[in-house]
DNA sequence: ATAGGGTTAG
């Protein structure tokens, strides 16, 4: 379009210039091409009343430009001289943290007039659910009660949404079924989504079931908070199905739904079926990136995650700490220190914040790297609080090695952020047993039954013939035991013959005696694929499901298994696998 | 009159 001339603007009528205010800026992207369009504007000496008109329409689009521009908007806000309910609305969209959006709320019922209107209410209220800020929330929602207005469906959802990120999902009920049976798609898919982050995924997938029925046709939305509800479960069946679906019910698969898909299938153990996702796509983000390189991660396809991160570099897409969770613990599974290395100060170069689970990485790379003390000084140098995941990791680190001074300050630092996790007691225990430290042994026994910690047992599951196979731990009363072992001790020689790192070897070591001084959970795991090579013979696929723990290596081992066996296994992770990091035994944290 | 709600990687 063309810009107007200052002398053409005078001699054209209201409308007309308001028609072209409001073509000058669709054609405004972002926040640079905002203040361009109101340098133009100023230079046309507008009429007082057309200039509060453009001064308004400015402030929305800055407000859908979603440009970090609170500011700029709030600066426009003070030009306009008697704002109406649009311009504190636009204003309120336009601010992204809760606090500020709220204080220009505030600011509106203060003034008197104009009052606020359902948009006031559901741009408040998303400014809460993004923060996200609970209480702010149920304070509008009550201040909104004693202004008497009137809820609309906006509203409401966005009530519902405000609860559903904020994990209350009980509330977030509440309104759902208050706006029951009138067909709002949107609230189907924000109830889908709460029940999904919590990990409430057979409440998500019921709900996806009962909206089917209800014959709410769901969209792409909806669907990304169902496959990501399949991915938190396992559940590669429904996954598959769900993702057919999607292309029965001609449903685009963008750029979230394809992320959700790639977490889907890495998760659900077909990580072909995620790589083909991947390269499906048209445009990919960091999160489409990052969803991809922790998928190979986690599969032990080190070689390829790193190829990948490499690609990703070349392309001009920007990393950030998720990422490199992937990146470093492809590292830590095939012992690549240096590269490690060199990846973390990659991470700070690019001006990226270690986040927990980044130090998680590195601690985890150096302890199976054996190296213990680097490990320990690295640790003690973190400018964070180590979390009870670093300090586990540098206690199985320090089991077969003299360094008492680590023991005692990790273990002190581990029961005082976890006293009551049984899982802690029972590495400590193991730990000095293996040292011969009987004293100490019983102390730890002691302090379990002081601060009354029970160990549960960790168990897995294998499906063979639609069959579901229970393992406990340390429970061998299952009738074809001997035979179990037989075939668990034969996978731990074919593994070591096949001459792959000793970190992986160390899942699979011998049976036994020598199987209690490791994890516990990871017993049963053992014995399910054991028992699952024992029964079926044929070259299929043997599902290990739901297992309560895997450790980083399994899909590793799964591999080599599956390869020497030349049977399929596939490996389900229900278990966001950051908080494992470390290579340790983790008991409470995956019941 | 103008505008609006739900989604993804750890």
């Amino acid at each position: 379009m063309r810009l107007l001339k200052p002398q053409e603007a005078a001699a054209l009528q209201r409308e007309a210039l308001e028609a072209h205010i409001v073509a000058l800026l669709r054609r405004c992207p972002g926040l640079l091409a905002l203040r361009g369009a109101h340098a133009h504007l100023l230079r046309l000496r507008l009429p007082r009343l057309t200039a509060a008109f453009a001064l308004s329409k400015l402030l929305a689009a800055c407000a859908s430009a979603r440009a970090a521009a609170s500011s700029y908007a709030r600066n426009l806000f003070d030009q306009i001289p008697d704002p109406t309910a649009f311009c504190y609305n636009s204003l309120i969209r336009a601010l992204p943290a809760a606090g500020p959006a709220l204080a220009a709320y505030r600011r509106m019922l203060r003034a008197g007039s104009p009052r606020p209107n359902s948009f006031t209410l559901a741009f408040a209220l998303k400014a809460c659910a993004a923060a996200p800020a609970p209480a702010e929330g149920r304070q509008l929602h009550a201040q909104a009660f004693r202004q008497g207005l009137e809820p609309g469906a906006y509203v409401q959802t966005g009530l519902l949404n405000l609860y559903a990120k904020c994990e209350e999902v009980a509330l977030a009920r509440t309104v759902f079924d208050g706006m029951a049976g009138d067909g709002n798609l949107v609230a189907w898919s924000a109830m889908i989504g709460g029940y999904s982050r919590v990990g409430m995924v057979n409440e998500a997938l019921g709900l996806f079931r009962e909206m089917q029925a209800a014959g709410v046709e769901p969209d792409e939305v909806t669907m990304v908070s169902v496959i990501s509800a399949c991915a938190k479960a396992g559940a590669l069946d429904l996954g598959r199905w769900v993702h057919a679906y999607i292309d029965r019910k001609g449903i685009t698969i963008d750029l979230e739904l394809s992320t959700a898909l790639i977490d889907m299938y890495a998760k659900c153990g077909l990580i072909e079926r995620a790589r083909g996702v991947f390269d499906a796509m048209v445009e990919r983000d960091t999160k489409a990136w990052s969803a991809m390189i922790v998928g190979l991660a986690i599969h032990g396809l080190v070689d390829d995650a790193l190829r990948l991160f490499s690609r990703m570099l070349e392309l001009k897409v920007q990393p950030n700490n998720v990422t490199f969770i992937g990146v470093l613990s492809a590292c830590a599974h095939s012992g690549l220190v240096d590269d490690g290395r060199r990846y973390w100060s990659i991470m700070q170069k690019l001006g990226i914040k270690a986040s927990m689970e980044n130090y998680g990485c590195m601690v985890d790379l150096l302890c199976r790297s054996g190296l213990l003390d680097d490990a320990y000084s690295f640790v003690i140098g973190m400018p964070i609080s180590p979390n009870s995941v670093i300090w586990r990791a540098l206690l199985v680190a320090s089991k077969s090695s003299n360094r008492i001074d680590i023991v005692e300050s990790a273990s002190k630092r581990l029961l005082e952020l976890e006293p009551l996790n049984p899982e802690n007691y029972v590495l400590l225990s193991n730990l000095y047993a293996s040292n011969s430290q009987w004293d100490r042994v019983s102390y730890m026994r002691k302090r379990m039954k002081d601060n009354n910690v029970t160990a549960v047992a960790g168990c897995s599951s294998i499906e063979i013939n639609g069959y579901l196979h229970k393992f406990v731990v340390s429970d061998d009363s299952h009738p074809e035991i001997k035979e179990i072992r037989l075939v668990l001790r034969e996978i731990a020689d074919r593994v070591r013959r096949a001459g792959h790192k000793p970190w992986t070897a160390a899942v699979l070591h011998d049976v036994g005696e020598e199987e209690k001084e490791v994890a516990l959970c990871e017993h049963s795991e053992r014995l399910a694929i054991a028992y699952g090579l024992l029964k079926t013979k044929a070259p299929r696929a043997i599902r290990v499901v739901k297992n309560l723990r895997f450790c980083p290596d399994c899909h590793e081992v799964a591999k080599i298994i599956s390869k020497s066996y030349n049977r399929e296994i596939i490996v389900r992770d229900r278990v966001r696998f950051h908080k494992f990091m470390g290579g340790s035994c983790s008991c409470k944290d995956f019941w």
